[in-house]
DNA sequence: TGTACATCAGTGAACGCGCGTTCACTGATGTAC
DNA sequence: TGTACATCAGTGAACGCGCGTTCACTGATGTAC
């Protein structure tokens, strides 16, 4: 499990900071991704637990950590950026492959679409599977004991529905609805993504019903909100006030 | 925030149990909940912090529980019954009140149905509101440490969502979907609302809003799938394969 | 109805252990002159 | 280039404390005869 965090961190090295010491901040937050991954939550881990598993005095967590939720914060930055670029860049290759409408003018889905949004859920589950303990203790956090955690988790999640839509928009020749309600569908999926990428790790066996789950309640989500301008478009029109 | 677990508790408590002993168990239960619900996760708590607050020597936690694990389900077991037929009994004069279809033939969505969202989310958020110390403690166990928790409190969500559906047909003359579809559709709206409700807790200066985006968030899963069946129904037809 | 016994929820005292934290110290790396 | 000093990441030893757990005990309630 703790090689899987291995090319986050290394992604988010600041080389600034290395050369000097041997990187044990790096080697704590390591660890304290990894006990919470495998046991528990990090808010209910051990100082000389983390810097043990991490194979450092117990007081040398002062020399980088005033406190766990210090440990916490700097945790969710790494994974921050570590999870956001890598999402980022496989999904750019994917928009740059296809441009058009996911859900065409009189409201049928373009195949095109259903294959755009096949190919999205693919790449989540399967950054998700390639990184566990970091994932998995994110979405833990989101609704655990510390609120300076789950803020910084909660900003995490609408970064990447933020990406999501934009990156979603740039595929589209015509916006598909206005800004905010995308914003909010956006948000919306990458929270019911939560559940289907646990479930995704957590039963293996399940994985292509999961998948397929996932495909629709996103196609559902699209469908339903044209149909909803749709309805909303006409009846302004007709009982338009002045 | 210790009132808040006690209706739910007196609704729970088994009459053969009672009138031995002073209820020490209930008393155990009722701590836990209220600590892990204003601090840390329950995997987090300790022994002793739990007696102290429920006024017991530490030593009588063995007394009614083998460990820390047992004490959890213990509590999911006593919230579940009290939420789900709090809910339950709520619903009820809800499907008594109204009867008819929530989305028209047309997929245009009918004004009573649209009225039968707003009241069933209001009377989620407002239970919500009304038990926050189990409601917090069972969302923050969902993805948390113990397996058999996550199992436990996974379990309660499904049987929320079993119960809605079922309310949800009784309203409707005709089935809106299959059963299947129907089933997996009510899952995600329960799943949904956990982050809606959370945020309903934390944010109360933007109740309306969360309100109202939860209704709106119902109504593209509804309108979304009746589109959806619209659009497989013809295709069927004209591409009918014999 | 009374008596003897079993069960049960609780107690106080005591145990050894691992915890978080502090202290003064070390040696390597970076920086100023 | 050399030298003096500052900074930084690490260490070992020690502290007092609260923890989970055990033990033998108590008194109240339930049960058999």
């Amino acid at each position: 499990m703790a090689d899987m965090t291995e090319d986050i961190v290394e992604t988010t090295e600041r080389g600034s900071v290395m050369g000097r010491g041997t990187g044990g901040r790096q080697k704590l937050i390591e660890a304290a991704l990894e006990l919470a991954s495998t046991t528990r939550s990090l808010a209910s881990l051990g100082l000389r637990e983390v810097t043990r598993c991490a194979g450092l005095a117990p007081n040398a967590f002062y020399r980088h950590f005033r406190d766990f939720d210090d440990l916490g914060l700097a945790a969710v930055d790494m994974m921050s950026s570590g999870l956001r670029s890598g999402l980022r860049e496989r999904r750019l290759s994917l928009v740059r492959a296809r441009k058009g409408p996911i859900v065409s003018a009189d409201g049928t889905i373009v195949p095109s679409g259903r294959e755009a949004i096949r190919a999205t859920v693919g790449l989540v589950l399967d950054y998700v599977t390639e990184h566990p303990t970091a994932y998995v203790v994110g979405i833990r956090e989101l609704n655990g004991s510390s609120p300076r955690m789950r803020a910084a988790v909660r900003k995490l999640l609408d970064d990447f529905a933020r990406d999501m839509v934009e990156d979603i928009q740039q595929m589209l020749d015509a916006p598909m609805t206005d800004a905010v309600s995308m914003q909010e569908i956006g948000r919306q999926i990458i929270q019911q993504m939560t559940f289907f990428s646990m479930d995704y790790l957590e039963q293996p066996q399940r994985r292509d019903e999961i998948r397929e789950q996932a495909e629709r309640f996103i196609l559902r989500m699209f469908v339903g909100e044209m149909a909803l301008q749709a309805m909303a478009a006409p009846k302004k029109k007709a009982a338009g006030r002045k």
